[in-house]
DNA sequence: ATGCTTATTAAACACCTGTCGGTTTAATCC
DNA sequence: GGATTAAACCGACAGGTGTTTAATAAGCAT
């Protein structure tokens, strides 16, 4: 299995109620603040949890954050795609769509442009392409598995930073992202269907 | 110019003698604790300045490491480059190994695998390169600027991607870095020369 | 219901951050 | 060389961090 969306383990009801309510106030000051500007202290006093107690659940903001972007994305990926786990042409598409809109909608949520919200975006969200891709690039080619990481790597860093680009121009300036999709696709395309030699050398 | 290496503008040896003070003793701690386990308190104290002189020169402890490798990254560009800003299918291999030693070095220095580490190293590479990319799309494609973005981008992060994918393998085990980009260029270069129909569609 | 387990709380801890007002000291300009 | 400008120092500040200890309370068995 791929992406294992929910454990579904039994917790302890005041684990959840406590995780949920930190999750929660979290989001909601995110939107009101940006990631920058929340401390602990905000989250433990408006979630009225004890600053103790956040530590007893995540190691530092950080990690809260990168907890539920995980989640988030997960959730994503599984409504946009049949299976995600199986590669064919429009699961491909629906990836990359997904990464655009993904990006610009926590982009939106960021008050000031915060280096440090962006690159904890970024990285979490390529790890889940990444994992993704790597699997779809062992359907494609089932032998060669050394090449296989570079295409998927390759793929993966070209369409997260193609989909931040475009969810940095104005919304209102910007084709819609299945269009943009469409435009850029094929270089992804080219990338995880690379052979080492064949691509034509230009000089 | 595409690079202003030096701005050599005359300064005051106090700031001068300050801030070479701060960068040799923050390059010192680097190799010996690692960035996260750095504070500006250690910085300080053990170059022997007040505390309050660093916040006059950076604004934080990120700030003073991003100055320190742009300034790298240029120098070692400059280093082995004839032109930076012309373009020939040597300048982007020089480009391509240049990013994967570059980024092998930094990770060599990065103590427990810090991601804030990681993420300030790739965002200041990833700005010099697609700076240097953008110059020569326009180059090599001097009408069709809005594509020659998208060009870039994704040049851009497919080899900031592999060189970071490759600068993780063992030291021991990993190919040297100028075959490594011998065998991936052609990625590189085949995103650099697309136009947006051309590539092949695969199903 | 009664114990056992485990989550949550409360209060304190040492430490770091970024900033401020006032002083001292070094460079620069005539 | 003496006056002027600006860098560097000093001490203190209000805040936040992450950790610890002991006490309390909630969940879960038998």
């Amino acid at each position: 299995m791929l992406l294992t969306p929910f454990p579904e383990e039994r917790l302890d009801p005041r684990v959840k109620r406590t995780r949920a309510l930190i999750e929660n106030t979290f989001n909601h000051l995110l939107e009101e603040k940006g990631f920058s500007a929340i401390t602990v202290q905000d989250i433990t006093s408006h979630a009225e949890i004890n600053r103790a107690t956040f530590y007893a659940h995540y190691a530092d903001k950080f990690a809260l954050f990168e907890s539920i972007l995980r989640a988030r994305f997960r959730a994503e990926m599984d409504r946009r795609t049949l299976r995600t786990c199986t590669y064919d042409s429009h699961n491909l598409n629906a990836l990359m769509e997904t990464v655009c809109d993904f990006v610009a909608l926590s982009a939106s949520n960021c008050k000031g442009n915060d280096a440090q919200f962006e690159a904890i975006v970024e990285a979490q969200v390529r790890q889940q392409v990444q994992a993704i891709l790597e699997h779809w690039a062992g359907q494609i080619w089932p032998e060669d598995p050394s090449f296989n990481k570079d295409r998927s790597t390759a793929a993966t860093w070209a369409i997260y930073g193609l989909a931040q680009q475009w969810s940095q121009i104005k919304p209102q300036q910007r084709q819609p992202s299945s269009q943009f999709t469409k435009r850029v696709l094929p270089m992804a395309l080219a990338l995880l269907h690379a052979e080492p030699q064949t691509i034509s050398q230009v000089g």
